[in-house]
DNA sequence: CTATGTGAATTTATTCACAGCA
DNA sequence: TGCTGTGAATAAATTCACATAG
């Protein structure tokens, strides 16, 4: 089934993958079945198995695989083989969190940036980043930044996205709870925290 | 189709409907057809109606939906028609962040109190919620709490949600980058943000 | 004439079962 | 024997096309 087009679920679950390698290679451990990446992780081994199959043979029959490989077979699939430069707009308090959030770093992601429009904020520091005014956004197309954080309110999402993509943004990460236009090349994940709280209660057993 | 099971990915996208209608019942709109709804939020009218379909008639043939009426509807069938009391554990910047969102209370979920373990945090106030000592977080039993937040290190995820779910909780929405163990009847939703993050470069166009 | 609701067709994803290699 | 890799079978979700109701 090599060299055939990757599902998307595919794709949402590589990064998962990629979580539980790099936590077994922290531990010491050097190799991992398809066994033992599922119980790790709560999913199902054919399934890891399947996934891998689209790309090649990353593991050993009898053995397993490489954590060391398989780590770097990922991020290579990924793109995450090379430093991705973001900045983020927004340093309320959800953006400050994004700030100072560790994990970005170990999968290749530089926040190098920060943005407010409150005078208040301008200038100050979080995680070493100094926060900038807003209105100077577009002085960043010199820097190369591949990736636009949006955590701004609601109402100021849409020409945050656009003042984005005008420095030469490719992909948002949009923390705001509605839905951005965008030119087709562009790539926008919204993560909206709402959503998933509020299908919660659906799944948990009456009482 | 009526009472047939409902997919999961239609449960997945019903609060993201929702937070559509709210919007545009915020704007001042009566009424919307899955059209209007469906280019507000960047999905497709079909899959609205389908969605919709699974759980009976809600709309008028050549009018369209009522949008109180359908708001009721979906506050029902996702169970938010009576309020959630939730707790959330570790009061990091994220956990913060998470204390002093807006938007859960238009959902239904009410934060009613919130831990952690640095004597430092014990006892100040985030959006007025006084933060206790995580150690007294089984006097909960009493309050009826539905929902735990864990926002605490990877490290200390697992015995988070076994204390949260010895307090009665049903259902736990966990940001740390981890699997947690839970018995059949907990609902756990994982919310790893750097996992949205790590899947943008994969379908960022070369450049 | 408009916009819903839904069977049927199509596409996509999951699950199984086992051949094949170390 | 142990564990991977993958076709084939099954299941699920999406998309279409249109009958149907207001």
């Amino acid at each position: 089934m090599r060299y055939r087009k990757i599902p998307d679920e595919t794709v949402r679950r590589l990064p998962i993958y990629l979580r539980g390698l790099l936590f077994s290679s922290e531990e010491g451990q050097q190799s991992i079945s398809s066994r033992g990446l599922a119980e790790l992780l709560g999913v199902n081994a054919w399934q890891i198995r399947k996934d891998f199959s689209y790309f090649g043979d990353f593991g050993t029959r009898g053995v397993g695989y490489d954590i060391k490989e398989l780590i770097s077979q990922i991020n290579k699939i990924l793109k995450l083989d090379t430093v991705h430069k973001a900045a983020l707009v927004g340093v309320g308090s959800l953006g400050s969190a994004v700030l100072s959030h560790q994990s970005f770093r170990a999968y290749g992601f530089d926040i190098t940036a920060a943005y407010d429009v409150s005078p208040k904020k301008i200038g100050k520091k979080i995680n070493n980043i100094t926060i900038k005014d807003v209105s100077k956004l577009r002085m960043l197309k010199k820097k190369k930044i591949d990736i636009g954080i949006i955590t701004v309110p609601r109402d100021a999402a849409q020409q945050t996205a656009d003042a984005l993509i005008k420095t030469g943004v490719k992909g948002i990460l949009n923390f705001s709870p509605c839905y951005i236009t965008v030119p087709k090349r562009i790539k926008v994940i919204t993560i909206d925290i709402a959503m998933d709280l509020a299908r919660l209660p659906y799944y948990m057993s009456a009482g």
